[in-house]
DNA sequence: GTCTATAGAAGGATAGAC
DNA sequence: GTCTATCCTTCTATAGAC
């Protein structure tokens, strides 16, 4: 593999899946040519074959590595957790919001693009969002056994919760009145709410 | 505007805005072509530019007349409400979900096609689902005002309440486990977990 | 490693016959 | 009101020069 002076076969390989991911999240996949992608990464078309297959493959790739940056992040987030169900789940409420805010192409894209996959790359991806979900459904399923939480119903409350977080994508934008500090704070009070339904409010150590 | 025995614009006119709406909602806007559409709706492509005028508008329409059902129906569902914002919100939540469960193609499409929207289009659709989301704002206020609610964030909970109650089309399947009732309770349940935070909890009416 | 050139397919939209 | 035929553009992906 020789390499000419001047060029960087590495450098371009990031920046056409940087560029791919700032072209789906605006544009959507479908709408997006490899002709936009070669012209933000700055070679012509042609070019970027030697760096992905094609486009699906490079669609599937961003979601990839985009699951497993989330579900590595989260390993190392909550190893030093303890049992409490309720410091969990505030720990995941803090860990969704900040993961997600920094990262508002790669949730858009993750969100919306699923369909865009080819069949057998949709079902890899699959499975990692259900592992994914499945992290926040186990705390609550601990939560609700020990009593320590009164929700109303386990597997609804967890799609709610994701869905309420993951909602905060499509308002976010850095410059509001809210701090994202602030943000953590309101949702973790609107969550406690949600976990807690019908039973004693449980301060948490906030 | 003569008309041959056998053929029927008005009717033809209802399959396409059918065919489009079923087609985007599964492919994207972006991913279907004319040709696609023609054929699900059994005629040439050509014939279809005799019912929209490009393919944009047609995805304008789909968008507007679903933005005008939405707000109509919770005039109509509304109408009859007293000033309890407990009692409003509930309808609202019942509305949201009964709402959206029968029009999962045009949610799906609401949600993810805005970008692909002209610019003026845009900002016409994104004024009515200001508007929609509004209609919760105010109720959430009233009852901050009233102290019939204790709500964490006033702002903040409203996009958290859209997002979960809109949350419901992404996984509910019409033959799960869950009668659309029990969802409907559920929900309830929560939203009034939500609403009443670090207050008393106030049975409502059901 | 990147370029130009191009194959080959498909796209949106229009014209004119019937 | 619908058809066929077609214009013109754009697309993904490949071939081969440098």
């Amino acid at each position: 593999m020789a390499r000419k002076s001047g060029s960087d076969g590495k450098k371009t390989a990031r920046e056409l899946r940087g560029a791919a991911t700032r072209l789906f999240a605006k544009y959507g996949y479908a709408a997006v040519s490899m002709r936009q992608i070669a012209t933000e990464v700055g070679v012509q078309a042609g070019a970027l074959y030697l760096y992905t297959p094609d486009k699906q493959t490079l669609l599937y790739q961003i979601m990839d590595r985009h699951m497993d940056d989330l579900l590595d992040a989260w390993q190392e987030e909550s190893a030093a957790l303890g049992d409490d169900p309720m410091a969990k789940i505030e720990q995941f409420v803090r860990f969704h919001i900040r993961f997600h805010l920094n990262r508002g192409d790669e949730i858009f894209i993750a969100y919306m693009e699923l369909r865009n996959l080819s069949e057998e790359n949709f079902e890899l991806i699959e499975q990692k969002r259900r592992a994914y979900e499945g992290l926040l459904g186990d705390i609550l399923k601990e939560g609700n056994a020990s009593g320590r939480f009164a929700l109303c119903d386990t597997k609804l409350s967890s799609y709610a919760i994701i869905a309420m977080l993951t909602g905060v994508s499509t308002w976010y934008k850095g410059d509001g009145r809210l701090s994202l500090d602030k943000i953590e704070e309101v949702y973790l009070c609107m969550v406690r709410g949600l976990v807690s339904e019908g039973g004693a409010k449980t301060q948490s150590s906030r």
